[in-house]
DNA sequence: CTTCAATGCGTTAGTCAGACACAAAGTAGT
DNA sequence: ACTACTTTGTGTCTGACTAACGCATTGAAG
């Protein structure tokens, strides 16, 4: 019974009761967005999501699942809280024809949040195989999720929303030469509210992460803003060290 | 991991390859304190942990492992990592005659990381069933510690202090009535470094969450200092919306 | 009752964030 | 080509907050 035990095998290899979920952020024009994934026969949408293999960190687990449903291979990715009510999954019994795949998913899991932050334009959203769906949701707009799905979202707005204090953010949602209004844009974005453009600007250079290049945007109307890049080196150590003195 | 705060031969109960370790911080006039636990048979001292109960949630295992060894029932606890190297128990397999507790225990454990903060004087420190001792160790002092359990103080300290930034704190650490000097030594000896007497009470008074009380301490040399107490409502208030501004 | 260390309260200078003004640059329409 | 309009670059002002420090008060010790 070859195939039995492949698909036995299948879940074998990873670890029992510990699954890992990713919330996606991405942005454009419109607005912060998060990828979400339609389940087949179910209705409610759901954060991507995966197992932890026996060999493998968590954050590599996380890294695989992005992966596979973004393309992307590097993101900036952050654990950000566990989540372990026992009763979590209440009501959520996995109805699957697979009983081996039934026993797996009905077990307990304790899940691991991880927030992304990765470049909108260059995803493209790929379902999984018990998924129909693999889209961009406006942050705003998301319904009611899987399980605690929206409780796992709320939590990665708030975490990220608070890392943003203290560290800088950008490096991998943006292009490697952008202009000032759009980082800013981003800022705004994923705070949701408007900065004042002096300010957010003199901020910016004060914290002494950016260069600006002699080059300037060309094909836009109005004035032509210059474009800036990050120095890695600052931004990393930033990213360490934080941005703000506090005491 | 041959470090078991649980009777042995229940190891069923538990999840596997799921284990807790917590950070207890204390603090006394010396220095801010950690607790650790020196195992039977072993050179290196260790963290206080244990497993995740079939029907448990993560803080209910932290927080049950927390009142195994200290005796306190109501402490500040916080997750801030999960430990998952495959290797990270490299070398350290165990060596109990018991061959049920050596097979759970050399299992690849995936560790969250709790910190936890508690009133240093409250605290009578227990060995469980495999150690042989149980005590504060000031937090310069520490040396090797069995595993990867260096990096996961490291980390706790440093997930510690940044929370201190947004967060109130003390309200776990201190008597009912405290002074102000008091308040101030725990902010020192937490952040390591001194601070400006004038200048930390106009901080913290204007933080809002004080309230001075007409009774001054009594007994000690010099200047009576004045009784202060938290406000429990704003201080919750606090440590769910935060201390600053920001943007 | 003098000394002394610690506390309570206040003052000043420097720094930083927020709000806003104005000049410069580039495109589009006439 | 000229004007209108929008967007960017830079500077200024004000209020709030932080850091540093002065000074009087208190209470025990000698």
């Amino acid at each position: 019974m070859p195939r039995l035990s492949q698909k036995i095998g299948v879940y074998q290899e990873y670890l029992p009761h510990l699954s890992v979920d990713c919330v996606v952020f991405g942005f454009n024009e419109n607005g912060l967005k998060v990828l979400l994934l339609k389940m087949k026969h179910r209705e409610e949408w759901a954060l991507p999501g995966g197992f932890v293999g026996q060999d493998e960190t968590v954050e590599a687990a996380a890294t695989r699942v992005l992966q596979e449903r973004t393309g992307l291979e590097q993101v900036f990715l952050q654990q950000f809280h566990v989540f372990s009510d026992p009763n979590r999954s209440e009501g959520n019994s996995a109805s699957s024809g697979d009983k081996q795949a039934a026993a797996w998913l009905n077990q307990r899991f304790i899940t691991l949040g991880f927030y992304a932050l990765v470049p909108f334009d260059k995803v493209k959203p790929q379902p999984d195989a018990i998924s129909e769906a693999c889209t961009w949701w406006d942050v705003e707009a998301v319904g009611s999720l899987l399980i605690d799905h929206n409780l796992i979202l709320k939590k990665a707005l708030e975490a990220m929303r608070l890392q943003l204090r203290y560290q800088p953010l950008g490096l991998n949602l943006l292009p490697a030469k952008f202009t000032m209004p759009q980082l800013q844009k981003l800022y705004e974005i994923i705070l949701g509210q408007t900065l004042d453009r002096r300010n957010f600007q003199r901020k910016m250079m004060d914290y002494g992460i950016l260069h600006r290049l002699e080059e300037r945007k060309t094909g836009v109307a109005h004035k032509a803003p210059y474009y800036y890049k990050f120095n890695k080196q600052r931004y990393k150590q930033a990213l360490k060290e934080g941005l703000e003195g506090g005491w």
